[in-house]
Parts: structure tokens; sequence; C-alpha cells
DNA sequence: ACCACCGGTCACTTCAAGGAAACTGGCGTC
DNA sequence: GACGCCAGTTTCCTTGAAGTGACCGGTGGT
């Protein structure tokens, strides 16, 4: 699998969406295996500012849930494979649908908090879904 | 508005969900706005365990957002009303969504936590909607 | 002998969300 | 004069997600 580097956008507010599927990168990393497994280090490269503590983290929770295998090649260097499970290919929609809002209504509710009174931030209303 | 106090069933494990719309409560709320305006009060029945502080920081930033719109009447007691704006209403399909997705798939993610060897939980892998 | 690669782990810190409890203030009532 | 209602505010505290930076162990290359 090749992952564009680019493949989230550093201008795309993903971080301000009001919408967060499990961990803050779990959406993304559903994303990042969508098109077929990929490896722990072929991962770090779309999600730039992950930090492999905390990608082990969110891998192995989501694993947990089902949501990924985890498959461990004996090979030289080790190798391993992280691929979608059915439940975790289920996201995808619901993740297509957060997206679909977004594009339709997020300038909407980005704009209105710009020209708020209330502007100052006690509580950004996150969502999450990148 | 009559809201029913058992609207979020105690049982059902909203708070373990993998997905999350806006701060904690923001989906409950923009629900228990769905079939009209309510007020401070009303709101706080069905959200049993919200405290008044959390419950005027969410709406804040809701109002901040454009997602509902407040409306206090100089009256006596006091009365203050908020209603969701069409933003906020346009929530209400994707929550639709998240629920239609949960009740498909929930059961299967939590079984196979409860299965899980990692069954411990070094995060939950989280999402949000009630 | 040294280095890099892979897929992590470990110890530590920061930061913000969320919760608990008490208080406010104008008005009406008993 | 005390009490209660409504819609909050204020202060304090706990929790846990997330980030930083260092380190590890086996192998293959030069």
């Amino acid at each position: 699998m090749q992952l564009d580097p680019e493949m989230f956008d550093p201008v795309c507010p993903s971080g301000a969406l009001p919408f967060r599927i499990g961990d803050k990168w779990t959406a993304m990393i559903v994303l990042c295996l969508e098109n077929g497994p990929a490896r722990f280090t072929e991962l770090r490269v779309p999600l730039k500012r992950i930090s492999p503590k905390v990608l082990t983290e969110t891998l192995k929770a989501m694993e947990r849930d089902g949501l990924v295998t985890r498959t461990a090649f004996d090979e030289n260097p080790p190798r391993v494979e992280y691929e979608l499970t059915a439940l975790g290919r289920s996201l995808l929609a619901l993740i297509g649908a957060v997206r679909e809002w977004s594009s339709a209504h997020l300038a909407d509710l980005l704009a209105h908090r710009e020209r708020s009174p209330l502007s100052h931030r006690p509580g950004e209303s996150r969502l999450a879904a990148p």
C-alpha cells in the first residue's frame, strides 16, 4: 500500500470538527486502511504528527474492539500488517456521512463561530472525523 | 416540551460508544431539542447527571457555533428557551446514522472487546452518539 | 565494530474536559 | 423573615487522553 503523505491536508480543519470516531486518530487510521493492509511505519507517514506510542495504543484499542487485525510476520526486518475487519470497514459508511455533513455544513459552523461574540473558546464544540 | 426523563436509558452504553458529536453532551441536547424548544431546567431532567456548569458551557459553545439559539424572556421567574437552528437540525441526520450503525454493529464491538485478551482498557476506542 | 531498520516500550509531563458543591439575585409566597 | 424558583456563576478538584524523548533487541549491511 502506498499512502499519500498529504492525504490529511493540514489546512483541513480535521481537528476542529465536531465529530469524533474512537480515539483522536481512529478514523484516520480506518481511512488509511481503506484500500488494503498497511504496516506500522507506513501508517506513520500520513499521520504525520502521531507518536509511535499513541499509534500503538490506538491500534491496540482498535484490535481489541475488532476493528483491525494485527498480523506479525516472522521475517527480518520484522513486518507487521494491520488490516480492517468487516466491522472496521463498516465504519467507512459512517465516516462518509460525517464527511458529507462537513462539506455541506462545516463552513457554516466555522463562519458562525468566527462571527460570534462568544468567540473565545471555552469548549470548541469538537466533533471528530477527518 | 415534555421531555421523557428516561429518554437516555442508563443501560444504553452511550458512554461506551466510539462516536462523539461535539462535547460529551452535545448530541443528547440536540436530541432533546428535536421536537421543539426547551428551557434550561427542562434539559436537566433527561440529562440526569449533568451539572449546571457543564450544561451552560455546552449550550454556550453550541450557541457560538450556531447550533442553537438562546432566547431570554424578561419575565418572572426568568425564562430562557433554547431552540435548534437549521444547522443544529442538520446534525439529526448524522446522529441518526450513528444510531443506525450502533444498532447494527455496537453489540459486535462490545462482544469483541469482552472476549479480547487485551480487555483491560488502555483506550476505550470511544465514539460518541447517544 | 558500528550503524540503521523495524516495531515497538517506558517514564514523565501537560492540558483540558468534566464533575461537585456552594453561592448569587431578583421576585413571589407563606 | 425565611423559603423557594430559575438560570445560572464561581471555585476547586479529578481524570485521562495525548504528547515528548529516550531506549530496546534482533538482524543485515559495510
